[in-house]
RNA sequence: GGUGAGAUACUCAAGUGGCCAACGAGGGCAGACUGUAAAUCUGCUGAUUUUUAUCUUCGAAGGUUCGAAUCCUUCUCUCACCA
């Protein structure tokens, strides 16, 4: 029993700190039914999740089948930081009305993944707001500058000369102190955390809780440009809250090789059946496609329905294979008579008139399924479909 | 505190009085080809119905000049070395 947890739960992962802890915490669960907790912190910066973070949030769930009591930390204090991973540039500080309102609607999307019985949604500014100038000195003074510079991306930074805030050392310690106040068992974040997660290590040792964190590391996600990490500020991410259409389109748009990424960290297969789908690609008997579709059809069932996901395959089978116009679209009205360009950004399918008129004179304009190529093009009254590109449409009602 | 270097569009990065809405690369968008994949090729990538034009933009504010991203002054920020 506890073997079958323990692969399930390591499945995926990237690095596992302390195994042999979590491997007792299981082993407590399941001879004396004893719960430990699993710390996870997320930013309220962006209240859109997507799939990256869902990573981690499957996870959790996982552990929750295994005894495991999350703690959901919303990092409202350390927001206002900001975390210095990956990036330069200073966040802007939050009010705390937009954490809340952040926080409100991360709980309705985290909940179609997470049990709320076993979880316990914590804000960290509560303890460290009280922790005062005081308690921040003594807890500046568990750790020093060279060993944080050993942080990778600080030393990048310093090397290649681009400035660090002090309170950016601050990121780490408080993530830290975190683990210390919760008493966590457990942390869990992406490898990109892996400094960040020591630190709790290194603090619950320092404060003398008694027991020191195991850390699990997931793997990050690329986003769609497969690259990058999928993040929100990128624009290459997909959405818990993406239409089904709209994530079904997304996931069908990245390239073969993501999908295996994607598959591995997002699906619910067992690695064998991944292997035998990879197999099958290779040796001709499967169409990437198909694999690729029924990942699509997976994901989007999982946060919408099974129908809508069929549905959204249905409908993308009919506007991209036989390139017909979409069932449903955005609908605008304007008056007669109406200027081409100006139209494509009052049905928001352009940014200004000006990429409108590029846009025209590149040919990646439709009306009513035929291009476009005048630019000086007026709409008189009457229903006409807009098309920008291959994806972007509108209906629009030109009125007399 | 002192000395020196620097701040250019989404990012990196050229430009040191007019030919600059600003070379180039990356990214992004679009077209061709495809499986709305990848790779490749091509075009576009500040705004505006004056479109071989006009307006706004090169850290900020002033100034010199017919004319400034480019010169001068002050300020803000960053980095390096010294203390």
């Amino acid at each position: 029993m506890i073997q079958t947890a323990l692969r399930e739960i390591k499945r995926g992962t990237a690095e596992i700190i302390d195994e042999a802890r979590l491997e007792t915490l299981l082993k407590n669960w399941f001879e004396k039914k004893e719960t430990y907790t699993v710390k996870a912190g997320f930013d309220p910066t962006a209240p859109d999740l997507h799939l990256g973070h869902t990573v981690l949030l499957q996870k959790l769930a996982i552990f929750q089948k295994f005894g495991g009591h999350i703690q959901f930390l919303i990092g409202d204090f350390t927001a206002q930081i900001g975390d210095p991973t990956g990036k330069s540039e200073t966040r802007k500080k939050l009010l705390p009305s937009q954490v809340l309102e952040n926080a409100q609607s991360y709980k309705n999307q985290v909940f179609k993944i997470l049990d709320p019985e076993k979880t316990t949604v914590v804000f960290n500014s509560e303890w460290i707001n009280p922790l005062g100038a005081a308690g921040m000195l003594e807890l500046t003074s568990t750790y020093n500058v060279a060993r944080m510079l050993e942080r990778d991306d600080f030393d990048k930074r310093h090397k290649a000369g681009i400035s660090i805030s002090i309170s950016e050392f601050l990121y780490p310690l408080l993530q830290g102190y975190d683990s210390v106040h919760l008493k966590s068992d457990i942390e869990i974040g992406g490898t990109d955390q892996k400094f960040n997660l020591l630190m709790g290590r290194h603090l619950q040792r320092v404060y003398e809780i008694g027991k020191e964190q195991s850390v699990l590391m997931m793997p990050i996600l690329e986003g769609l440009d497969g690259v990058q990490k999928m993040s929100k500020s990128l624009g290459n991410y997909i959405a818990v809250a993406d239409e089904p259409n709209e994530m079904f389109g997304k996931i069908l748009s990245i390239s073969d090789t993501l999908m295996w990424r994607y598959y591995e960290l997002l699906s619910s297969n067992s690695l064998d059946e991944i292997e035998a789908l990879k197999a099958g690609v290779e040796n001709g008997s499967l169409h990437p496609k198909k694999v690729k579709e029924a990942l699509a059809l997976e994901i989007t069932a999982r946060f919408h329905s099974e129908d809508a996901a069929l549905g959204a395959q249905a409908e993308f089978e009919r506007v991209h294979a036989q390139s017909e116009i979409p069932s449903e679209m955005d609908e605008f009205s304007a008056e007669a008579p109406i200027w081409i360009a100006k139209a494509l950004v009052d049905c928001l399918l352009s940014p200004s008139t000006s990429q409108a008129r590029r846009e025209i004179k590149q040919g990646s304009v439709k009306i009513d399924q035929n291009k476009l190529s005048d630019e000086q093009y007026q709409l008189e009254a009457g229903e006409y479909i807009l098309q920008v590109g291959k994806r972007k449409f509108a209906r629009l009602k030109v009125t007399q």
